[in-house]
DNA sequence: CATGAATGAGTGTTCATTCAT
DNA sequence: CATGAATGAACACTCATTCAT
């Protein structure tokens, strides 16, 4: 009980966190408004250029420039171009699951459904959204941000892969999916998708129009062929 | 007789230290002439260190270092960082899958079999070694090395997934497998594999032990998973 | 009054320090700002050094030194040293020749006269100073720098040309000289004088004053000795 | 008559050096042939790049290829860049004057047309050639190999200023010019076939055939001019 | 003698960071 | 607070020169 009270009390946390949220303010006075709302701007703006081109080549001058302000006033928030990198992710990792996985408890009905409604959600809200940029960056600096990677493992892929375990989980107890290694199959289901992600930051936009995947197919057949292969008999 | 013996001693040394080390025959002079070996040299320096810290951040000067020569001897042997890169890439990637490639022609037996086989053979001959790491590099720095990632996508992709797209589509008309899109099927083969290894070079390393994947049982359960979700029935 | 009296002072000087030597006004600061002169210093060190070095024996750096500023500061008002150089011969002998040309469009009178004129200016206002050290680099460099050549041709030969041309084409049309080859005539008026800039920046230096050539005398005598060789009868 | 001896004395010399010159040795045993061509072949190879693209742009690699060497061996010959650059116009310093000279002194006849001649020779013999380039060479580099520069005035310059300020005396006291003021009207006359020079090694490459000078045309006329001009009445 | 592999100081250019105003 | 001019340490790449063979 205190475990999943305390569980609810972190969720709740990063919950209001998102509320005070610079990004999102309560309109404040027409005077301080430029202030207040300066480093959200270039947040915003850096997340941009970061997931564009990536971490080396993207110029502290560019994000400044798009945020409308000069260069020096940057370092008046940021202290350096890898304290802004980390503002960057730590502002911008709204765990899609907070809201999500309230749902998904809601859920009745079948395992299999559930799988590929969760999948094409994800899609929708989050991957196909700019800040699945987020997760190329985490992926592509994670060897030079080691504290920024921990800090995504732990408030993004944790709690995702939490929730896929526990519907194989339930799959299986219902009898719904065979009795295979749910670590496993976990992330056979996790990482397609998340390579979408990485392939639509990477090599995605060099590839003609006829080889573009097509995202809500793959995910759909991607599913039903899991579903498929997990099911008894 | 001595003289004689002794002589053939020393040549036979010398023989023995050629097979042992290749890379330090006779008493090495300052100035070495190795025009052979440099290319290779250079090359595995260059793995290692675009491998550890990306292309962009590794300077030719390192490489240089650690290869053992000086800055321009490099460019004595690549015309640019970039040709480096490519270099490496051909080495490493194109050459082992060419080979790789010829021996899935050969097989004869189920096309299930065959996928699991060839994802295993995958991971050991590269998913498991230091190469793979230029995956991650690729799809990490795609953005600002179009060239590069065109390279490597009409190099490596493409012969990969034509590769795979023959299995399931052999697989399909030898009513092995069901009717599916072949196209997205083939990014559910791949896209796991992949994922392992962009994980095995970004996320992974600040895993603790225990939440590790293991990457043969991974890979076997996954080609099963799917096998099983394509057959007919 | 006495120290009413020596503001007043110290205001005049600073005045005067002003008109005298713009380049140092009021109390300079270790970082200065001066957006405004900054060009005009770097243009002028440039000029220099182009002139005493040739263009690609000049660094950046040092004219960046000269200037008093750091290298860095050179490339955020000229994009490159071509860039540079273009700023210089811009400077230097595009706009005092404009304003020369519309000095003579004006001249009412005999066009051997006009030609003797036309010379001596040409002498005083550029030959005679360090600024015709540009001809002499362009000529020395042109094949290098073709984008150079081409834009100094384009900027200023075919400017000179078109000058001397409209004279020599307005003395025949008076009847005062003979209908000699326009094009070739002008290559007799042009090369001694641009000759003399070459002989001044190149071997000059390096013979006894006894054999220095009198630039004026020269010029007046090959004027006449001109002019009387365009006459009629 | 000592002077008028060792002036010939002095040009037998130069005749006997040109003859000893490595560019053009007696038929020599088959096998020395290779060793004593080498410096006359590199030599020639620099000349060319040198005249084509200057000094400072002219690789020693190149040099050594086009002369069919490694680039080792041409420091054989040739202590350094610098060094052959001294070489090379050494070498080339043909006066080409030495036999003009002679013809000139039994030229009989109008100074004038002498002079239309001299000038037209000079163009054929020297101007027209690929030697001319040398001239273009040390106009350009006069500024930093001084000693090159000096010694070309000494053994070229004031040869053929001598001759020309010769042949204008020689019309002076024939009364056929008018008594102008000699050492400025050599100017006049050897300027612009200098200029031309320069220009045909410059910037005349760079300039579209219709505003080529013809060489023959102009001087022609400019000599013309000249006489016309020198001639009294 | 001739080679050509190796060197390393030097070049133009970029960009995160500073700081006087 | 905000600016933006200034900095200087890098960086990829070049090339005259050396020297072991």
């Amino acid at each position: 009980m205190t475990k999943q009270g305390s569980w609810e009390y972190i969720t709740n946390q990063s919950v209001i966190k998102q509320c005070v949220n610079p990004l999102d303010p309560a309109p404040p006075h027409k005077r301080e408004r430029r202030k207040q709302e300066r480093p959200g701007e270039l947040i915003e703006a850096a997340l941009d250029l970061f997931v564009e081109k990536g971490f080396a080549a993207t110029r502290v001058e560019e994000v400044a420039a798009r945020a409308g302000v000069s260069k020096g006033t940057l370092f008046l928030y940021f202290s350096s171009k890898e304290d802004l990198f980390k503002a960057v992710v730590r502002e911008n990792l709204v765990s899609p699951f907070v809201q999500g996985a309230a749902e998904v408890g809601q859920f009745q009905g079948h395992c299999g459904e559930l799988l590929e409604w969760m999948l094409l959600q994800w899609w929708h809200r989050y991957g196909a959204t700019k800040t699945s940029g987020i997760s190329k960056l985490i992926m592509s600096e994670a060897t030079n941000f080691p504290e920024l990677a921990a800090f995504y493992r732990h408030e993004v892929i944790e709690p995702a892969q939490a929730l896929v375990r526990s519907v194989l989980q339930r799959g299986i107890d219902q009898g719904e999916f065979r009795p295979v290694d749910v670590e496993l199959a976990l992330h056979s289901v996790i990482a397609p998708v998340l390579f979408l992600v990485m392939w639509k930051h990477s090599l995605g936009p060099c590839c003609p129009a006829s080889e573009q995947i097509n995202p809500e197919e793959f995910i759909t057949q991607h599913a039903r062929l899991l579903v498929r292969g997990l099911s008894p008999v």
